[in-house]
DNA sequence: AAAGCCGCCAACCGCTCCTCG
DNA sequence: GCGAGGAGCGGTTGGCGGCTT
């Protein structure tokens, strides 16, 4: 037994939309506000499925919607929440203005899950990959947002179980840079809630200075007793983020 | 100049979750 | 409690444009 389709294939129009068609939704939107999705392209006129209208009006349309490249906080910041969240690339774009989560999946799966993260990874400060493939690295020059830095596998491997535990900091985890350490050690008395609700956009200025300063983190996070706490702590953020991420 | 290759990104597909009767 | 329908999400695809040979 097939799956029902969402919408009835014919007659319905697929690809690219047009400056018309976008028009037509815009303005019914406008009109009319968002929902009802299944009868949008209907009482607006067009020949399109629901979910189709819909996704053009997040991806597209939305007002205060952010155009043009990631920037290099942006990107700190994807590669943090996704560390700690997943390919949960919703949740993700809801910490990120501007940003949808087409947008931030897209961006994950072509410039940060190619290649894993060096051992002197540092977010704060991504030095460009000098690739070994000439190739690459010329088209690297031409555009350095092009540059795979980090392994999908990675962090889905470490967050496979779908919470915060998987960042449970261990001696065998030493080659955490010490912004992965900060963010571990800022996010520590935070429940989930507070945590989504945070910007984390100052982080890396944050990062920076405590680096900076002379303050190691590495060093505090290799404390015992801090490291005891910390553990004790994230113990506890899991249990919040089984019920608020699952 | 042309053909082939490759990366980007908009859009689609199918699954799960949620709501309502 | 159950099923149907709608909404949302993540994975995947295909077209297009830029780059290389």
């Amino acid at each position: 037994m097939g799956r029902r389709p969402c919408c009835s294939k014919e007659g319905v129009k697929r690809g690219p939309w047009t400056a018309q068609e976008d028009k037509l939704l815009a303005d019914y939107i406008r009109a009319h506000g968002e929902g009802k999705w299944s009868s949008v392209p209907k009482q607006a006129g067009l020949k399109r499925c629901g979910k189709s209208c819909r996704l053009r009006w997040l991806n597209y349309l939305r007002p205060n919607i952010k155009r043009g490249n990631i920037t290099q906080d942006e990107e700190d910041l994807i590669i943090r929440l996704h560390k700690l969240l997943g390919n949960r690339w919703s949740l993700i774009a809801g910490r990120i203005p501007g940003r949808t989560d087409n947008e931030i999946k897209n961006y994950w799966n072509t410039n940060l899950c190619k290649e894993p993260p060096p051992n002197n990874f540092v977010p704060c400060r991504p030095s460009k990959v000098a690739s070994s493939d000439p190739q690459q690295q010329s088209k690297a020059e031409v555009k350095s947002s092009n540059v795979p830095k980090y392994n999908n596998q990675n962090a889905e491997s470490e967050c496979s179980e779908g919470s915060l535990s998987s960042l449970a900091t261990t001696r065998e985890e030493e080659d955490y840079s010490s912004h992965d350490l900060w963010m571990n050690f800022y996010t520590r008395e935070m429940s989930l809630s507070q945590f989504l609700d945070t910007d984390f956009s100052n982080l890396s200025n944050l990062c920076a200075e405590v680096i900076v300063g002379g303050y190691s983190s590495t060093k505090a996070m290799h404390d015992d007793d801090v490291e005891a706490d910390f553990g004790a702590q994230l113990a506890a953020v899991t249990d919040l983020a089984d019920e608020w991420i699952v």
